[in-house]
RNA sequence: GGCCCCAUCAUCUAAUGGUUAGGAUUCAUGGUUUUCAUCCAUGCCAUAGGAGUUCAAAUCUCCUUGGGGUCACCA
């Protein structure tokens, strides 16, 4: 069975480039009808892990994504590890080494001075005698020193290193016991199972020390794929400066799920010529074989016609609903289907969409000034006057239909084109020059409002 | 600096030795619309450079250049 994980370190919320692993390692868990995990890789204790858990979770829930079992914490496995270490120990595969701190950096110091590798020298890889006194030793792995680690990546291809050229014997356990990056991340892939690893290619050259831990404890390697960076505009590493980091404040901004998935599954990775691709059609065609191998550059641009396209292809049902994150409640509206229809292909965002729809239903109390210049010139308050009582006069209107019906025979009968009367009517009824139909807007404000907000106008306006 | 990775339009990508190098976004123009938006149509724009292998190279090899990542008792 195919296991997929994704290991964040808490920082307390979940960034977009994390998203994008965890959804890749989602997607191809479920493809294969596989588990994907969740765990929190705390061994620094210094961080909450809950509150970042949490934040994990929360977005976890409003993209859609789902881990199966519980939550795995580092920071709840010293037994585990404390126990490997000892096995290592036993069997002579790690050792401990008294060097201090200071003695370290002097070797490194010396070791740059002479333009060579910084790198531990091995001192106590051997060492039999009585042990100084006054230091808490930490505990090496004992690495090889020469010989060629090859991954077999999904991604990369082949990639290989020399061991002369960057391993040495690295700490796996410091000071005070609490063990490393490299060795826990080893432990915990191998104890739980994981098949693939999908993660960010910064962890391509800490995977032969990942491999040296493997190797030492007999477990059996998994597939790598090591997915290519996030770029922001300027070619570098996406990072808190390049804004919005956090996936939480792409639902402030007003994006839907649905639109930043698709968005982060086709950055590096295609299937033909095909854009859009729903929740479902990606659990189906999702590989990471075929990921591209260079770093991708984040452009708003795509997200943001991603977005517009779910707004537009949203039902009105489904709109409704999420207008209430956003501060609208329309669901007792009961001209919420004009309304939405009129609306929904004119905003970028939930957050334009929630703005857009007071612009419409309430009064306006303002008018813009190059709009009325241009609109209200001639005979524009005789038409609307007109037009006014009309539909005073007129029947039961309800659909956009009737309200085209009412303008078109006001253009018959006074002899206009349909200019006249559409540019002054905007004004009046909106306040502004653009918007949407002005068919749509009459019957969504009815039959009362509509003249009343015409009348408004032309008294204000005169 | 050592090691590793990468290189097709501005951006996301397709083309796994044979295509007029395709699609999408952006941008521009036109159409639709009373307006704006949507929508539709059209257009602009790319194989980093240089050697080789081959009948044939975006594709394979090497070099150069450029970019990125990583080198902790952080994760």
């Amino acid at each position: 069975m195919v296991v997929t994980r994704f290991a964040p370190s808490p920082t307390g919320y979940l960034h977009i480039g994390g998203l994008r692993t965890a959804l890749l390692s989602y997607l191809w868990a479920r493809r294969n009808g596989g588990k994907f995990v969740l765990r929190i890789e705390d061994t620094d204790k210094s961080r909450n892990s809950e509150e970042a858990a949490k934040a994990i979770v929360e977005a976890f829930k409003w993209v859609g994504l789902e881990h199966d079992g519980e939550i795995t914490y580092q920071s709840e496995r010293d037994e585990i590890y404390a126990k490997y270490i000892k096995h290592l120990l036993d069997e002579g595969k790690a050792y401990r080494c008294y060097m201090s701190k200071d003695e370290l950096s002097e070797l490194r110091e010396t070791q740059m001075a002479n333009k060579e590798r910084t790198r531990y020298d091995g001192r106590y890889r051997d060492f039999t005698g009585t042990p100084p006194e006054g230091i808490e030793p930490v505990i090496r792995i004992k690495a090889p020193l020469t010989g060629e680690i090859v991954i077999d990546d999904g991604i990369k291809g082949r990639v290989s290193f020399q061991a002369e050229d960057i391993l040495d014997d690295f700490i796996i356990a410091r000071g005070d016991g609490s063990p490393t990056y490299n060795f826990v991340v080893a432990i915990d892939d191998a104890l739980m199972g994981i098949t693939e690893v999908i993660r960010g290619d910064d962890h391509l050259s800490n995977t032969p020390k990942q491999m040296v831990v493997y190797e030492a404890l007999g477990f059996k390697l998994p597939k790598y794929y090591h997915v290519p960076m996030i770029h922001n505009s300027n070619g570098k590493k996406l990072s808190k400066r390049d804004g919005a980091t956090d996936v939480m404040a792409y639902k402030e901004m007003g994006y839907m799920p649905e639109a930043l998935l698709n968005f982060l599954v086709r950055l590096g990775w295609s299937y033909g010529d095909q854009e859009i691709f729903s929740f479902n059609e990606m659990r189906e065609l999702f590989d990471p074989s075929n990921i591209n191998k260079s770093a991708s550059i984040y452009n708003v641009d795509k997200l943001d016609w991603l977005n517009a396209h779910y707004i537009k292809n949203s039902s009105n049902e489904a709109l409704a609903t999420l207008l209430h994150e956003y501060g609208v409640d329309i669901h007792g509206h009961d001209k919420k289907e004009i309304l939405l229809d009129a609306l929904k292909e004119r905003a970028k965002n939930m957050k334009e969409l929630a703005a857009l729809i007071p612009s419409i239903i309430e009064t306006p109390t303002a008018y813009d000034d190059k709009a009325v210049k241009k609109a209200f010139k001639g005979e524009a308050t005789a038409i609307l006057t007109a037009f006014a009582q009309k539909l005073e006069g007129a029947a039961e209107l309800h659909l956009p239909s009737d309200y085209h019906h009412e303008m078109e025979s006001l253009v018959a009968e006074m002899e206009i084109g349909f200019g006249k009367i559409g540019m002054p009517l905007r004004v009046a009824l909106l306040g502004e020059m653009s918007g949407p139909g002005l068919d749509s807007v009459m019957a969504i404000i009815c039959k009362d409002e509509t003249p009343r907000r015409i009348n408004n106008a032309v008294s204000a306006l005169l």
